[in-house]
DNA sequence: ATTAAAGTTTACAGATCGGTACATTTATTT
DNA sequence: AAATAAATGTACCGATCTGTAAACTTTAAT
């Protein structure tokens, strides 16, 4: 019933600070940007603090959202979802307001492990490795299920090449992270013999 | 002669905001740390960002010397040196003071293209880029140098790797980080024909 | 010893920071 | 229509922000 004041400024919120960094965004700015007064901003949110991880939480659940639903629309048999990961990240990365990834940023600007915005961050990416561990216990082996250890395995290896992409992506050091990490997926999964040929 | 006052600055300056960050640092908080007085330090760098530009000019020297010097002195084969590289990473991360990486968090903060920090930022990774692509380079397949379109992928992806490593064992997600990145760099040799035994 | 450079302290400017008080207006509910 | 809740504008607090001015002290070279 109610679209709500608050939802509407923890969106446009999430647009200022994605842009603007944390730190650097000053809740004048937010102000100007959101045309919600202050005073209200301070009814619904104690602090900037509280603020941003709200801003965090929606972020978490948007991107994991469509991220998953993209990879499951773009292919059903385990092996191609695991490549759909990297081609979704691709979509990402080509989406015009890509300004690297939220919580990578948020964990530069509070780095302070007791911080609750630190561990929010930490959460998030928790909760991708273990999305991405689903697609990959799914994959066989010679017809068999694959060892949970190997799977672990490839998982970690898929997030390190996912997390570096998402970095050099947004440093502009290379223009084609997303597919360079898929060819290395590509070869991961050879080297532990599952080839993506034959069902 | 001089160990300067500027030089001081400087070295105390990257500790400081390693660990606090650049834009939650103030030059008063730099005053304090230092001991230098605040005339002093806007008579060296006519601003802030002057000085975190040279705050990154002297860790991007720091860190690629001591990096590439611990690489050439724990192997000599180029099979070695390559993978060496990952047990520099590792002795990097287990370093007490290890707070992430200096590019991507200042990187985090001055986001637009056009910021000179954002700009050095981008040149640190290129030339982490080059003086990998060194090494790939030197590496033999079948007795035959490695063919320079592969050497340029591998160095590639062994940069996801790492960064993708340093991501993620800075946001506290996985404490082996480095360790999954040289077995995924062990892989993807061993996928281009690169096998690490016998000379 | 003189001089000039380099560093210092203190104080300040003007803007912005996160956050609040208060009185008013707009919506929603009964 | 009356009552209640939600959002508003304005003005402000004290602290901090980047950066500067001016006068003083230390250092180093001639």
């Amino acid at each position: 019933m109610r679209p709500s004041k608050r939802d509407e400024l923890v969106q446009e919120a999430l647009k200022v600070f994605y842009q603007n960094g944390f730190t650097a965004t000053g809740m004048d700015l937010l102000v100007k940007k959101t045309g919600i007064s202050k005073t209200s901003m301070y009814k619904h949110f104690r602090t900037k603090d509280d603020l941003i991880l709200a801003v965090l939480r929606l972020r978490d659940e948007q991107l994991r959202n469509w991220f998953f639903r993209r990879v499951e629309e773009l292919a059903t048999r385990p092996i191609e979802q695991v490549l759909a990961i990297f081609e979704v990240l691709d979509e990402w990365f080509e989406q015009p307001e890509f300004q690297g990834c939220m919580f990578i940023k948020a964990s530069s600007e509070f780095q302070c492990a007791d911080d609750p915005i630190y561990s929010q961050c930490t959460e998030h990416k928790k909760l991708m490795h273990s999305s991405i561990l689903k697609y990959v216990l799914a994959l066989e082996t010679d017809g068999e299920a694959i060892p949970s250890d190997v799977a672990e395995k490839l998982t970690e290896q898929f997030m390190l090449l996912m997390e570096g992409a998402t970095v050099l992506k947004h440093m502009g050091v290379s223009n084609s992270a997303a597919q360079d990490a898929k060819l290395a997926a590509v070869s991961l999964l050879q080297g532990n013999g599952i080839c993506g040929y034959d069902a």
